[in-house]
DNA sequence: ACTGGTATACATGTATCCAAGTATTGAGAT
DNA sequence: ATCTCAATACTTGGATACATGTATACCAGT
């Protein structure tokens, strides 16, 4: 079993972050610096109320692990830095509070949260049991419609990844995943599955190796594979797989990753 | 398949009820009576911050129906209610909002959601996933303590019947199926089951009638008999059947009952 | 050198005020 | 009688001021 231990991050394999400013050592949880929140930006007057947006920029930034985990985010430096007032804020906080994605304590600060591989064996448990229970009513329902569809956004993939796109890989395996649930009219499952994903997809995003792209889309076509030859176990077995590797990137640490975990 | 509607609730066959006032009828909708607002106690000074408290006794309120569907939440006669600020009153609907427990349309209103057949799809589809998932790694390491602890939680759920303490049922009930999860320490994901499960516990709540509670007793039991025989595929069996109940319940409405859904 | 108490700067939680939008109401015109 | 339209009374969203708790920095006493 997997130990409970959090991993604080300096840099990922194949991305550059925003560090946090050395939150382990640095005293002061907000000086001058507001440590990577300088670089958000919020776009005034758009769509949707000004908390809705300032939690969508907040949430993009800590998914696509542009904020570390760990780094500090103060309420007035947020509406500072967006010219907002606190109110929005704080609702967009609150928000990401309990998604999960930042942890608020009172008096004290909040903070992006940790990764947790705690957290990565719920969210890993909760999306592989969904996912495969949907995929099994896909597969009763299965037309050489779907199978088209899916191998279209496979191939799309396919292009984001020849591009150097590493987030339109990510927009793409999104799709591929929602597009199974909505086959079967599951759109509220899949916001559930959304929901534990996020977990995943952070500590994917820093960790996945480049290497790693293209065995996603072999996954993913093996899956259509099997739906096709009308194997429906096959297709379980090789989805399972799929969402199974996820842990294996935990196993490829090197060393000198690994030595970057507190206890 | 089953249609979306929305069920306005009058009176459950049960359970009675507080009424909204004449959510359909009456124009507007925060009247000096604030339908059913004012049966609610809120102890000041107590722990926690006052936001929890609020989103505790409102959310408490609503899962057991004891605010009816459609009955309209406005924050201002809550903080009136409740001799608080409307700013924790605020976060609470937030919080609420976000388990979909409450609708908010933006200077308009708020209002407490209303049970939706949809949502008892997607409802039932995520605890059934999760809850078999979860049965399976217990099944693998069953053990007599389990059982017996497992038999105790059954007894003491007899107990509440036979006391007719209808909440002490609900509340057994949970600990029945949370402590599975706890058994194979899947306690994240009986957070995402505690979810998804409102949607089903206030439907529920509604509309069970008497006798299906001791039928709940037995399907139970029937679960932890398989497990003793390490009967796996049969457990699965039976928690499947107990989990589907739900929907049939939905079957049972008599015809007075369906003719009071919109639609 | 080290320990202990205090001052200060920061955080989030709460209260209140203002802005903007929606639905009902009721009067007046057709 | 019916329709149009302005006034009004609500709502939630946002901005700001204040309350309260925490952690560091600093300094005095040992």
């Amino acid at each position: 079993m997997y130990p409970s231990i959090e991993i604080k991050c300096d840099a990922g394999p194949g991305f550059d972050l925003v560090r946090a400013t050395d939150v382990s050592e640095e005293a002061r949880p907000f000086g001058p610096d507001t440590g990577g929140l300088e670089a958000l930006r919020f776009d005034p007057g758009r769509g949707g109320s000004v908390a809705d947006r300032v939690h969508g920029v907040l949430r993009a930034a800590i998914v696509e692990v542009r904020l570390a985990p760990g780094t500090p985010i103060s309420e007035n430096s947020i509406c500072r830095q967006f010219s907002v007032s606190r109110t929005p804020v704080r609702a967009a906080i609150q928000r990401l509070s309990e998604e999960g994605l930042v942890d608020v304590s009172p008096q004290r600060g909040s903070f992006v949260a940790p990764l947790r591989i705690d957290g990565l064996r719920d969210s890993h448990f909760i999306r592989r049991s969904l996912e495969l229970a949907i995929l099994r009513e896909v597969a009763g329902i299965w037309t050489e419609e779907m199978s088209a569809e899916m191998r279209a956004i496979i191939e799309d993939q396919a292009r984001v990844i020849e591009a150097g796109n590493h987030d339109g890989f990510f927009e793409e395996d999104e799709r591929f995943h929602h597009r199974l649930a909505t086959f079967c009219g599951r759109d509220g499952v899949w916001e559930a599955i959304r929901g534990a994903k996020v977990t995943m997809t952070r500590f994917y995003r820093y960790w996945a190796h480049p290497e790693r792209l293209a065995e996603v889309l072999r996954e993913h076509g093996a899956v259509i594979d099997a739906l096709d030859t009308g194997d429906a176990q096959e297709a379980e077995r090789a989805l399972s797989l799929h969402l199974d590797v996820v842990f294996n990137v935990f196993d490829r640490m090197s060393e000198e990753e690994r030595r970057n975990l507190p206890a």
